[in-house]
DNA sequence: ATAATCCTTACCACCATTGTAAGGTCAAGG
DNA sequence: CCTTGACCTTACAATGGTGGTAAGGATTAT
C-alpha cells in the first residue's frame, strides 16, 4: 500500500503522513525501490488511531504516549488506563467549558430581539463581562462554522 | 494610557494588541511624540471584549464580523444574534462530540484491567472504532493537561 | 510511447502566539 | 546631570498543525 491509499483508508492527508512520520510520531515505513513508502494494514490500523485521538482532541504530543502505549504493548495496561483517566477528565472538563460558553452565550442571544433594534445585549455582555484576565490563553479553539463578513478588512 | 498599561487593564498581552492592530482588528490609536501607543479607555473595553470573544472560542477572524457590530452600533442586532446562534449550535456539537469520546474513553477504561496484561481494549478500540473520516479537520483543539512521557522520541 | 496520475523532496504560507534582539524613552535616585 | 531600570519601539524567528506548490522520478493506462 503507497501514501495515497494509506491516507484514503485511513482519512490523513498524505501531508500529515508525512509529517507525523517527520516528527517521529508513526515509524518511517520501508520503502520501495523506488523510494515509495509502504504501509501496511497495521499502518492504517495507527493512522486511524491517530486521526481519532486527534478528532478527540489529543495534542499530537499527547498523542505520543498513547501511541507509544499501543506500539509497546508489553507496557502495562495500567499506564495506558491511567492516561485515559488523565484524558477523559481533561475531556469532561472542556465539555463543561464548552457548554458553560455556550450557556452564556444563548442566554445573551436569548435576550436579543433579534430585530433591528441595535442593543443586543451580547455585544455588551462581551465587553462588560470579562474581569481583565491574565490568565495564560488555552490553545485555540475554533469552533468553526461562522462566516466573518469584515474580518481583517482594515 | 501606554501599551503595557491597556494590556494590565485588558488582559490582552502587549505582543497580541500589537498583532491585533497590524491585522487591523483594532484600529491604530495615536502616538506621543515619541512613538508610544496612546490608548482610551475605550480601547480597553474593545480589547476585553475581544479577549472575552476569544475565550468563547470565536476566531480572530469571526471577532472581525462581531467587533464591526460591536463598533457600528447601528447595526441590527439580529446580525449578532444570527452569530452567536451560529457559534452556539457549533459549540454544543462539540461539547457532545467531546462526551461521546469520554463516554468511549471511559467504557474501555473500565474494560481495561489495569495490572501488566497488555491486552487493554482502549487502545484497539481508538484504532478500530472511525471509519476513515475525510473530514477536514477543524482547528485544534487542546484538551490540556496531559504529560506525554515520550513523544517525539523516535 | 505517451499521457495521466502517482510518488518523492523541498520549500513557503497560514493562524495565533510567544520569544528575542537591538535600540529609543521615561521616571526615579544618586 | 547621569545612571539605572523599566518601559516602549520595530523586526525577525519559532511554535504546531496543516495546506499549497513546484520540480522531478515512478507507475499505470491507453
Amino acid at each position: 500500500m503507497n501514501i495515497g491509499e494509506a491516507s484514503k483508508a485511513s482519512g490523513v492527508s498524505t501531508k500529515m503522513i508525512r509529517y507525523y512520520e517527520s516528527i517521529g510520531l508513526i515509524k518511517a515505513p520501508l520503502r520501495t525501490e523506488s523510494g515509495y513508502r509502504v504501509y501496511s494494514d497495521n499502518d492504517v490500523h495507527a493512522l486511524r488511531f491517530i486521526s481519532q485521538a486527534r478528532d478527540l482532541g489529543f495534542s499530537v504530543e499527547q498523542m505520543g504516549s498513547l501511541l507509544a502505549l499501543w506500539r509497546d504493548r508489553s507496557r502495562a495496561s495500567a499506564d495506558v488506563k491511567s492516561i485515559a483517566l488523565e484524558h477523559i477528565r481533561a475531556l469532561d472538563e472542556k465539555a463543561r467549558a464548552l457548554q458553560a460558553m455556550s450557556k452564556t452565550l444563548r442566554h445573551l442571544a436569548d435576550h436579543c430581539h433579534g430585530d433591528d433594534r441595535p442593543d443586543c445585549p451580547i455585544i455588551e455582555g462581551f465587553a462588560a463581562a470579562a474581569a481583565p484576565t491574565p490568565k495564560k490563553r488555552q490553545p485555540r479553539f475554533g469552533v468553526t462554522g461562522i462566516t466573518p463578513d469584515r474580518a481583517h478588512a482594515n
